[in-house]
RNA sequence: GGGCGAAUAGCUCAGUUGGUUAGAGCGCCUGCCUUACACGCAGGAUGUCGGGGGUUCGAGUCCCUCUUCGCCCA
């Protein structure tokens, strides 16, 4: 069987196969009979190309998803692809660019058929990109937001939220993108600070003087209507309900008397913009003042300013204001301002608050049950903080602006009637020919939705709603959500308000937001700064399942994952070792099995009895137990950082390092007792690749199905996840091994320190200050002389006059065990400093302790437990102190 | 401006309700191709737990304060 592994792990050979294989088997299918376990998949972008940030969040969703399959749920791990209106329509119009069009010259129909073309050919990419990873998706049920099913629970929303008045077209400032010509939401309209300045104008008063007004866009007073002040500043009292006579355009603006004014923002009078400031636009409508627009849709000065700035830019108008305020000597101070200023999200472009008809939704109704149902715990999340910006964000609730001046995405269901008398607004589930009061000619909005009016419905739109489907029944309400803080708002509070509203409960109980992929100067990772690491790339240097330990293995809940893109060996190595490790190990172990292993419990006829067991057997299989429990429960808290880590350490440290070498001998097959060690490390490793397999699927999937018993079909990914068994418990064992390897690593340490090259056997000597520690540590002479390389006649109980003079190299254990190798004359005086410097340290450590046991108040307060525990340590570390002493005398130190 | 979080070894992070001599991985140093693995084995060095103050018998852990960094909202 050995022959056929070769000695390095080769994931490149195995990966592929295996994951066709998979799905071959049907396995990520949900399999009736568990309870039900769902995860949606936060759909990436349909033309996206997988990066760092879908590979840990897959990642996360798949190890997840994986270990509730293992536990016998109906798994089921929802795949999809969202149609992202501005981002596709982005890349599309990109290759109309480099073809010298625009989608204008194509016109609408011609263009969304040109990015269906594109989604078409590119759309499957990242799914396939997932298989590469391991992602154990259902892929039978995978969606599309424009696909027929979602449109029409798209289109159902629409209605059913305009019927009840959720939905309603107004007139009213909102984030535009001047480059991807489109209304924005709040959360689309990303703000950053950022260093401005604060310029100070003078607007002349009617009859004389002159009122300052401070403002970070002057090249906005070309759409100035007023100026305001707050109705209690005494400065400007007298001044309310004057005049003022607008500079460069020579128009006449009131001074009105507002609450909304900050009398210590900059002069406290504020030049008011209906048209192009939330704030204004409400002191304009408070005060009837007209809202004039100065700016087109691409971000120049309109026909509405004088012609000399008109077709200037918006960054060019702002010198040109400047300039000429500076020439009339109406420019006042200049000073440094830092501000936030809004970007779109999908081009980084600065967004302009703009007066617009647009389509909203009325938020507040909705969000009242959706914090209702934080607040009462039917959702949660993890780590816990992020709870308390959904509640504010909750709170602070505005309404949702959803109309996109896009073609690519849902039509908007509303047609207006043209008919000249009528004018009514009709809005239907299917396209109308004709006005639904008059009968007359119609004409569709020409807007599309916001891509997230999709996305909010996933979890129920792509189980088959608004019909009433089987899947709908069974799969909703889901379980998780595994996805990046930055959609928190964007799409996991809508998912929950839509949840409530469409189906009366929330859609999943538990959000597990996960940190952010960053470079080592804690960038984010990105194409534009060049700081990405391809998955890919990655995978095929190092294998899936070390991109997989990796993420997983950095990913502590609440943290980010640093990562180097200019050195993926210092980031990928770890993993590609481990899985080379485990490889290792399992070619080991299964070279020494011939056939199916005798069973550890149960009622067998050959079933390994207690006694048939060695000190390290018991130990292995302590171990083995309580990195089930320890793996368990770090998966049940999604700290699967502390999962990967409890089987790493037990599969590396106490399966490899130890038990395999100590039980050696027997493995071989001469020794009695091999049955019993290959039984105990066959099914201790069987146990193992179980817990690890949602984290590292591929390198656990191949050795499990290598292990003797195992049919064609057996998968580890759908094997019954390990249970904890009271009767593997067993402290004495654990302890007992401890002590064994702890005299076998002093022993190594003295052979290290004296210089002993690693071929050479030691001459050792052992002994204990009484009889029980003799009997205990005897059975294990043979495991300690060979693992430490030691020769070693017999445990010897020590007296006074047994003790041995001379050049002896000596380390003092607890428990009055003393272990020694023979030393050559030179490195005597070395010798003699070490032993100094190490009692030493013990009795800095025997003095701090008596202080603490001198002290009454400790005595007297602490519980009786813990000064029993400081007694013992004082005891133990007197007497090592003590032996050291001796040490020096026998060996004639100075 | 309001709210929240973080600061522990060179790096990335653990450290559960205060109670071993503060740990791991990577990196670093030394020696080894010991027939599963050099993607390995054995050994080693490294911390005024961000600064200051306080509570306590006892503080990396709790409180206050300062500094720095990050996140969310305005």
């Amino acid at each position: 069987m050995t022959h056929e592994l070769a000695p390095q792990y080769q994931p490149g050979d195995i990966e592929r196969a295996l994951y066709r294989w998979w799905t071959e088997q049907d396995l990520f299918t949900p399999r009736p009979g568990g309870r039900p376990y769902v995860i949606m998949m936060p759909p990436p972008n349909v033309t996206a190309q997988l990066h760092m940030g879908h590979g840990l969040n897959n990642t996360l969703q798949d190890a997840v998803i994986r270990f509730e399959r293992m536990r016998g749920r109906q798994a089921l791990w929802l795949p999809g692809t969202d149609h992202a209106g501005i981002a596709t329509q982005n890349v599309v119009e990109r290759v109309l660019t480099s073809e010298g069009k625009t989608r204008f010259d194509l016109g609408r129909e011609a263009f969304v058929k040109r990015v269906w073309h594109h989604v078409d050919e590119t759309g499957a990419t990242i799914l396939e990109q997932l298989k590469a990873i391991g992602a154990s998706c259902d892929w039978g049920r995978t969606y599309f937001t424009l696909d027929e099913g979602l449109s029409q629970a798209v289109r159902e929303v629409f209605v059913r939220l305009y019927e009840k008045d959720l939905i309603y077209r107004g007139n009213y400032i909102i984030n535009w993108c001047p480059r991807c010509l489109t209304a924005l939401s709040n959360e689309e309209a990303e703000k950053e600070e950022e260093d401005g300045r604060l310029w100070h104008l003078r607007y002349p008063l009617d009859g004389g003087g002159h009122l300052t007004v401070a403002t970070t866009r002057p090249e906005t007073m070309l759409g100035d209507t007023a100026v305001a002040v707050h109705p209690s500043d005494t400065r400007y009292a007298r001044l309310v309900g004057r005049t003022l006579r607008l500079p460069l355009v020579e128009r006449d603006i009131p001074i009105v008397a507002d609450d909304a004014i900050d009398p210590k923002f900059g002069t406290g009078a504020v030049k008011v913009t209906p048209a192009h400031d939330p704030l204004d636009f409400e002191i304009g409508r408070r005060h009837g003042l007209e809202s004039l627009n100065v700016l087109t849709p691409d971000a120049h000065i309109n026909e509405n300013a004088p012609a000399r700035f008109q077709g200037l830019t918006r960054e060019e108008a702002r010198k040109q204001v400047v300039r000429e305020f500076e020439a009339l000597g109406l420019l006042d101070t200049v000073e440094s301002h830092r501000h936030a200023v809004g970007h779109c999200y999908r081009c980084g472009t600065v967004v302009e608050p703009r007066l617009s008809e647009q389509w909203f939704v009325r938020m507040a109704p909705l969000a009242a049950p959706a914090l209702k149902a934080y607040r009462d715990g039917d959702v949660r999340f993890i780590p816990e903080r992020r709870g308390t910006e959904y509640a504010q964000w909750m709170e602070g609730i505005r309404d949702w602006c959803i109309s996109r001046q896009l073609w690519w995405g849902h039509r908007i269901p509303v047609w207006y009637c043209e008919a000249p008398a009528c004018g009514h607004i009709s809005v239907s589930r299917t396209d109308l020919t004709a006005c639904l009061r008059c009968g007359g000619p119609v004409r569709q909005d020409e807007d599309v939705l916001d891509t997230w009016f999709s996305s909010w419905l996933v979890p129920f739109s792509s189980l088959g709603w608004p019909a009433e489907t089987p899947d709908l029944d069974r799969f909703y309400p889901g379980h998780t959500l595994v996805t990046a803080p930055e959609i928190l708002f964007f799409w996991v509070a809508r998912m929950i308000m839509a949840g409530l509203e469409f189906q009366g409960q929330v859609p999943f109980h538990t959000v597990y937001l996960h940190g952010t992929v960053r470079d080592t100067q804690h960038r984010k990772m990105s194409k534009s700064l060049g700081n990405g690491i391809d998955p890919l790339e990655v995978i095929e240097r190092y294998g899936a399942d070390a991109l997989r330990y990796t993420v997983i293995s950095g990913m502590a809940v609440g943290t980010d994952l640093i990562l180097d893109p200019a050195d993926l060996e210092t980031s990928f190595a770890a993993g590609r070792n481990f899985a080379n490790k485990l490889w290792n190990a399992g070619r080991f172990i299964l070279g020494t099995l011939d056939g199916p292993t005798r069973p550890l419990a149960g009622p067998h006829a050959n079933v390994v009895r207690p006694e048939e067991l060695t000190l390290a057997d018991r130990w292995i299989i302590a171990r083995c137990d309580a990195t089930v429990r320890a793996a368990t429960e770090a998966y049940e808290k999604f700290r699967l950082n502390d999962a990967a880590a409890a089987v790493y350490h037990f599969l590396w440290s106490d399966l490899a390092d130890w038990y395999i070498e100590q039980a050696k001998p027997r493995l071989y097959g001469s020794q009695p007792g091999g049955d019993v060690a290959r039984a105990v490390a066959a099914q201790t490793f069987d146990v193992a690749l179980r817990l690890l397999h949602p984290v590292m699927p591929f390198v656990t999937e191949t050795l499990w199905k290598r292990l003797p018993g195992r049919a064609d079909a057996d998968s580890v990914s759908v094997a019954p996840w390990p249970v904890p068994d009271d009767r593997a418990t067993d402290d004495e064992a654990l302890a007992g091994f401890a002590e064994v390897q702890l005299i076998i690593t002093s022993l190594r340490q003295l052979r290290a320190d004296a210089g002993l090259h690693p071929g050479d056997k030691a001459i050792g000597s052992l002994t204990t200050a009484g009889a029980a520690a003799r009997a205990r540590i005897a059975p294990s002479l043979e495991t300690i002389t060979r693992l430490a390389k030691v020769t070693i006649d017999a445990v010897v109980v020590r007296s006074g006059a047994t003790a041995s003079a001379g050049a002896l190299k000596t380390a003092v254990l607890p428990d009055g065990i003393e272990v020694s190798i023979a030393l050559s004359a030179a490195d005597r005086d070395r010798e003699c400093a070490r032993l100094a410097k190490e009692e030493a340290q013990l009795r800095q450590l025997v003095e701090a302790q008596q202080r603490k046991l001198g002290n009454e108040q400790f005595v007297a307060r602490a519980p009786a437990a813990v000064v029993e525990g400081e007694r013992q340590k004082l005891a133990t570390w007197r007497e090592q102190a003590d032996a050291l002493a001796e040490n020096r005398r026998r060996m004639g130190c100075a």
